[in-house]
DNA sequence: GTATGTGCAAACTTTTTGCACTTCG
DNA sequence: CGAAGTGCAAAAAGTTTGCACATAC
């Protein structure tokens, strides 16, 4: 996704395209590992140090809102970011603590297809992620 | 799980036993709904309105270390608690929030049987759990 | 021009910490 | 008795808010 790319998304959204926006939303693009409020601020604030943490937290919450990105949550710390809106799933390195996107189409038409059998009641789903804990063994970028 | 099996699993792992664990312990079993740090704190002062928050929080901690509870998060908020250990999924309400475990021993012969066949290069999977996002059609207490 | 977005600083919420005191074993 | 655990209050960490000012359209 480009500069164009980002900037036709916010205008399909009804979103004004303000330079912050177009580099928050660059940011988790190029940071790509689920970056953390902060590591976003921290990215930014390389070219445009002037940048408040407030404007940062409201300009991600409304690209949440719009879903232009998403939010991801750890079992050990805060809010993560994430550009990747098709279906996927993640992959915890419980040594690490870095999240990677994993994304695999048979294994997500074997789930359904279970469900699509087996029901639980009471509960329509809705989506399914996988949370895979493990462990990268030759660590990747 | 009665106050003896709490008081056996504290002992096992080499945890004093103390007034505070016991209730605490007791009070995410009686919750049983997934409780945040807040609603274990209100439960307790009900019966034992001097226990403080730093001590809860120091509680909990020493639990999950010795995995005898375990903490999940949900994407819009803060730590839950949780006492079932067994291998277990989760039922997110997008409505209401609210959390419910999901044991599914089929399921998960499906799941471990397709790793079995294919590995996700670089990674070790330790231990795969599922995120099922939906509604309850019929609110379940 | 005006609705929308930003900067700033203060406040809020949740969690952590240090240390003296207490208690379990 | 001694190690482990608790209470308290202060502080850290992360996030939210209100309002004046600035900017996209």
């Amino acid at each position: 996704m480009n500069l164009t790319e980002i900037r036709n998304s916010l205008i399909s959204k009804g979103l004004r395209v303000t330079p912050q926006r177009l580099s928050i939303f660059e940011a988790i693009i190029k940071l790509h590992d689920h970056p953390s409020a902060d590591e976003i601020i921290a990215f930014i604030r390389q070219d445009q140090p002037n940048i408040a943490t407030g404007t940062v937290y409201k300009v991600l919450d409304s690209l949440v809102e719009n879903g232009l990105i998403s939010k991801v949550k750890t079992d050990k710390d805060l809010m993560r970011y994430d550009a990747l809106m098709v279906n996927h799933h993640h992959l915890y390195c419980v040594d690490s603590d870095k999240i990677h996107d994993y994304i695999d189409e048979e294994l997500d038409a074997l789930i359904a297809g279970y469900f699509a059998k087996k029901e639980i009641s009471g509960f329509k789903i809705e989506d399914i992620r996988l949370q895979i804990n493990g462990k990268f063994i030759n660590e990747p970028s």
